[in-house]
Formats: C-alpha cells, sequence, structure tokens
RNA sequence: GCAGGCGUAGUGUAGUCUGGCAGCACAAGGGCCUUCCAAGCCCUUAGCCCGGGUUCAAAUCCCGGCGCCUGCACCA
C-alpha cells in the first residue's frame, strides 16, 4: 500500500503534480505546491464542483477575506475550542492535554486558564501519567494562525471559510429577497497549524476548501421529492455497515433530508471525478467527535492507502453560528417566517420611562430601553436585570409601564439552521490520483488514467519522426488545438513509444501522431490512454471530435 | 512535541561501520538511427538537507537545526 504513495510522489514531483513547498530551503511540513499539471487538475476539479454544487442548485458563490479579526473566531467558538493547554513531562518528555489531567478535580476543566491549570495541577499534586514525574510549565497551543492587522488589532486565518458566509448572511439574506432556503457557496483556502502534518497533502497547514452553508427554515416540511433514489453505503454511529437507498434512509428517519440531498449529490459528484464509488462511505460521528458547533455530522470517506480517510464532511450545524454572531456583534441575523394566517395575539408591553431611564445610565440608557421593549413581564412589576455590553444594569420597576395589548402579528423571526458540506479539495484530488493510477500488465508502465474533463493535458501531438515535414504539420495541428481550447503539447523527443508513456503518466487521455499517411491524404491517428488503441481521422473532424471526447459526450469506441 | 529510523544529481540507490579524487541505473537535453507504444549508439547537464565543530583532510565522526518515515500524543 505504502508502494503506491511512492510511485505517485515519484510521479508528483517529477512530472509536477505537486511537491513539498519550500524546498530549496529543506521543505516547510504541512504545505504543498501544485505544479503546473496540478494546478490544472485542481482547476478542472473545481469547475466541475461549480457546476454540480453552485449552478445546477442556482446558490450564491461569494469570495471573503482568509484573514479575520479576533471578536469573528471569539463568536464562532474556535478561539476557545481550536486553543489546548498542554503540559509536558519534564522526565519523560510525553506531553497531556491538561483537560483531561485536571478533570477529575474541576467541574469545568475548559473554563480555566492557564495559571489556574497550574494551580489545578500543583495543589492536587498531579504527576505525569506515564512514568510519574514532574510535570512542567502549562502551554498555550492554538490551532489557528494569528497575525496582526494594522498596528495593534489580533486577526487570524481561517481555519474554515464558512465564517466568511455566516457573518454575511443579513446581507446576503437581502439579496436573496428574503427568501429560503438559501444557499451560498465559497471556494478559498483555510489554515489549521497542525501539531505534526505527517500525511503529505492529506493533512496540510493550509488548503483548499469549498463549502457550502444551506440556510433552511427548521419549520419547513423537507420535500422528499428532492430526494433520488441512489444506494448509499452508510457507517452509522452504531457501526453499522450498512446499504441503504436515499429514499428508504429518508423514511426511517436515519439521516436529515437536506443531509440526504448531499450524499446523492456527492456520489454522482465522485463519479463524475472519477473517485472509485465503491471505495466511497458516509461515516456518522459520535456524539463524543462532533465538532463543537455541530449536531450530526456525516463525514464522506474514500479508502486508499492510507485507510478511509476523511475528504468531506457534512455537518447539521443548526442556529449556533448566526446564534453566536447575533450575541457578539448585535445584529439581528434572524431570517421573517411569514403566519399562513396573521395571529391575534394579547400581550404585555414593556415601555420604558426614558425620563428615569435619561438620568440614570445616561449614554446606555437608549441600549437598555431597546432590551427592555423586547421582554415580556408576567405578574407583578419587578426590578429588571439588563446586560450591556457585558455589563449588568438593575432596572428599579418604577422606570417602565407595563401595558396589555391586542396585536396583529403577520409572522415571526426565527434564526435559521444550516446544512454544511465542506470539501476537502486536496484530498479529493489525491484520491483521484490515487484510484486512477495504475501500472501495464505487459509493461508496467504507469498510468494516470484519469477522467479526461479533470486532466491537466488534454492532447499530445507526436510527429512520428521529426523529419519529412512531420514535424512542422504537427505543429500546426497542436496549433489548431489550442485555438479551440483545447490544452494540447507538441512532443517530438525520444521514440514514439516514449513519448506515449511520458502522456500516460500525467493522464493524458489522447494523443494524435502525425505520420507519412498524413502529409498524403490529411489524416492523423489518434491514440486512447486507457486502452492504447487508435483510429485514424481527418485533420478537419479532429478538434470537434476531441472536443466530444473530452466532454463525454462521445466514447472512444464510438468513433 | 517525545522515542526510534532515515536524508547522496530530477528519481531510485552504492559509498558512511573502518575519514583520503562521489559511483551506478533510470529520467532529462543534444546528435545519429528509426514508418506507432520507455529499442540502440555517441555526447551533455546534474548531487552528499542546512549550520557549526573535530581533523592535514568530513558524504563518512560529534553537536544543533530542518525535513521525511514508524509509533505515541495531537488532529478530522
Amino acid at each position: 500500500m505504502r508502494e503506491i504513495r511512492a510511485k505517485l510522489n515519484d510521479i508528483a514531483k517529477r512530472r509536477g503534480i505537486f511537491w513539498n513547498s519550500y524546498d530549496i530551503y529543506g521543505g516547510v511540513g504541512g504545505f504543498y505546491d501544485y505544479g503546473p499539471v496540478g494546478s490544472l487538475m485542481k482547476k478542472n476539479l473545481l469547475d466541475i464542483w461549480l457546476e454540480e454544487f453552485v449552478y445546477k442548485d442556482g446558490l450564491f458563490l461569494i469570495d471573503a477575506p482568509a484573514i479575520g479579526p479576533e471578536i469573528v473566531y471569539r463568536a464562532s467558538g474556535h478561539l476557545e475550542k481550536f486553543t489546548d493547554y498542554m503540559v509536558r513531562c519534564k522526565s519523560c518528555g510525553h506531553a497531556f492535554r491538561t483537560d483531561e489531567l485536571i478533570k477529575d478535580y474541576v467541574e469545568f476543566p475548559d473554563a480555566l486558564g492557564p495559571e489556574e491549570i497550574e494551580k489545578v495541577i500543583r495543589d492536587h499534586g498531579i504527576v505525569c501519567p506515564d512514568c510519574g514525574g514532574e510535570l512542567g510549565e502549562v502551554e498555550e497551543f492554538h490551532l489557528m494562525f494569528s497575525t496582526r492587522i494594522g498596528l495593534d488589532k489580533i486577526g487570524f486565518l481561517r481555519p474554515e471559510t464558512a465564517q466568511g458566509i455566516f457573518v454575511n448572511f443579513p446581507t446576503l439574506y437581502r439579496i436573496n429577497r428574503e427568501k429560503l432556503p438559501m444557499g451560498v457557496a465559497q471556494i478559498g483556502r483555510g489554515y489549521r497549524n497542525e501539531i505534526s502534518p505527517r500525511q503529505g497533502v492529506i493533512r496540510q497547514r493550509e488548503f483548499q476548501m469549498a463549502e457550502i452553508e444551506l440556510f433552511v427554515d427548521p419549520e419547513d416540511k423537507f420535500n422528499e421529492d428532492m430526494i433520488e433514489d441512489y444506494p448509499l453505503p452508510l457507517l452509522t454511529m452504531n457501526g453499522e455497515n450498512i446499504k441503504i437507498s436515499a429514499k428508504e434512509a429518508y423514511k426511517s428517519g436515519l439521516v436529515d433530508g437536506y443531509i440526504l440531498y448531499y450524499m446523492v449529490k456527492i456520489m454522482k459528484f465522485m463519479e463524475r471525478i472519477g473517485v472509485d464509488t465503491s471505495k466511497v462511505r458516509f461515516r456518522q460521528h459520535h456524539r463524543e467527535e462532533l465538532a463543537h458547533y455541530s449536531k450530526d455530522t456525516w463525514d464522506c470517506e474514500v479508502l486508499i492507502s492510507r485507510g478511509w480517510v476523511e475528504v468531506l464532511g457534512i455537518s447539521y450545524r443548526g442556529a449556533y453560528d448566526l446564534e453566536h454572531h447575533m450575541r457578539y456583534s448585535g445584529v439581528d441575523m434572524r431570517a421573517f417566517r411569514k403566519f399562513k394566517e396573521p395571529k391575534k395575539v394579547r400581550r404585555s408591553r414593556v415601555i420604558p420611562r426614558m425620563e428615569i431611564l435619561g438620568p440614570m445610565f445616561k449614554g446606555n440608557a437608549m441600549k437598555i430601553a431597546q432590551q427592555m421593549e423586547e421582554m415580556e413581564i408576567e405578574g407583578e412589576k419587578k426590578e429588571l436585570k439588563i446586560e450591556v455590553n457585558g455589563k449588568t444594569y438593575e432596572v428599579p420597576s418604577e422606570a417602565y409601564d407595563v401595558v396589555d395589548e391586542e396585536v396583529t402579528l403577520a409572522g415571526e423571526r426565527f434564526i435559521p439552521h444550516v446544512v454544511e458540506p465542506s470539501f476537502g479539495i486536496d484530498r479529493i484530488l489525491y484520491s483521484i490520483l490515487e484510484h486512477s493510477f495504475y501500472e501495464r500488465e505487459d509493461s508496467g508502465y504507469k498510468v494516470l488514467r484519469i477522467k479526461p474533463e479533470i486532466a491537466a493535458i488534454k492532447a499530445g501531438v507526436f510527429p512520428l519522426m521529426a523529419k519529412d515535414g512531420m514535424d512542422s504539420k504537427a505543429r500546426e495541428i497542436m496549433k489548431t488545438l489550442r485555438e479551440r481550447g483545447i490544452n494540447a503539447y507538441y512532443d517530438e523527443s525520444g521514440s514514439i513509444g516514449r513519448r506515449y508513456a511520458r502522456a500516460d503518466e500525467i493522464g493524458v487521455p489522447f494523443c494524435i501522431t502525425i505520420d507519412y499517411q498524413t502529409l498524403k491524404d490529411s489524416t492523423v491517428t489518434i491514440r486512447e490512454r486507457d486502452s492504447t488503441e487508435q483510429k485514424r481521422i481527418s485533420i478537419t473532424e479532429l478538434p470537434d471530435m476531441l472536443d466530444s471526447l473530452i466532454k463525454g459526450k462521445l466514447e472512444f469506441s464510438e468513433i
């Protein structure tokens, strides 16, 4: 199994798919460059992603910055959850997460700062669980890269692109003319300062993401017709491996409707881009491994040489993110849901008496009054506790009146729920590479059997020999193809077989060869990568035919 | 981050123990030959991970760093 990785890495570096970054300085772990071939493959993959997930479903696409101010990641919960406190044993050197060490002594280990944690360790005489040695100082470890915005503002590099969408919800909701469901996609890089990223392109510190946030009204009934009948390989929370049709999975309530909708789309996407769908499954997260924002998550895993690897996740994030941004920013992140019939409601409304509040709270009076107006008072008037900017103010009962009134409500406000399919593009591309790699049985030559749509270069144009005008004819044909928008290249070096082999290694699906017959009757041979079969066609029909072959509208066997 | 192993042309490796001109194969570039799947012949390019130390002399020994692999821990 490691062999395929070694062979692939060899081709990747030699032929320009990817390699470890900053090579001349010894390389830096967790960072990879895509070369001339790999970049085009990734670009083609992202184009198909856009087509399948954005254009076909009419989603929005946005492009937000990678750097965000501290408050955004405080609100999202990443700052807290992505920071671990660790201690290292002074004698054996093993590292431990402090929350694990102190959880038996403290009720909320996550709530403590480094000094408090150290105190707990000292007070309870906690020692190294492995060797009993003395523990060192508490160290903080951030999984987020931090930087500086301007002179002294702290900024973080996004660990996911999602927050760039959430913070824009009110604007996007308006642009969508206040309708749900609303899907917003974003393609961008995410950054995580992994402690030891040692799985090649599978675990990078800077990686390509493509994410969708689907905002839905949790009270809307899911439209069952959206789910196509498609067999899905599921690995449930209980460890059960089942093959179940999407419709059945919906009826049994095993998986949320929207998540199922995406599962089916993802299976078809995998098929189109050339991931072996017999090596794909959806694995449900256990409750304890759910991310801090998620209620239910299904990972899409692909079987490669390293075992089952998560290439994307579909999370049910509920109202978590919008709720938090609403609380931290004070901006209303809610959507409006109209009642079928307007409702008449009796309610008691608070009317603040500004002449009392004004002198009492000065500049904060307006904000306090605003909050009071949203409160429901039942029974006796009493002192109110109002929180503004993190401070609590006590408002005496004489500072407001309560009026009973009957109002007609057209609808209500609510925080939309979010379903998030989040794609790790690098991992998907790597899966494609592993699944399409093979060695020819007779010769042992290496071939990347990647889909023509994904292939970086679509056609090689070779003169049988670089003489007698075959070379200039070949250059001419290459130029025609390039002008037609087909990425072609010319190669005259070495024997024809060698050139085919070079093309096979980077997955060039079609090779055009110009021979002596071409000079007589203007026909060329076209060779298909996987079968190595050749057919003879006229130069005039070549560009159209190649275009159809690449787009999958024409099979090579049909020529 | 810890422990162990490893790091030599683009790639794969020999040489390291026992310090003394860095070698081989493939790939790549040029030429000859060649009428369709890495053929052959000639030529060429190109390397000791980085830094320090020991030594007359370091790829080789020592120290530090970086990177890769395996395990632990961490992570999805």
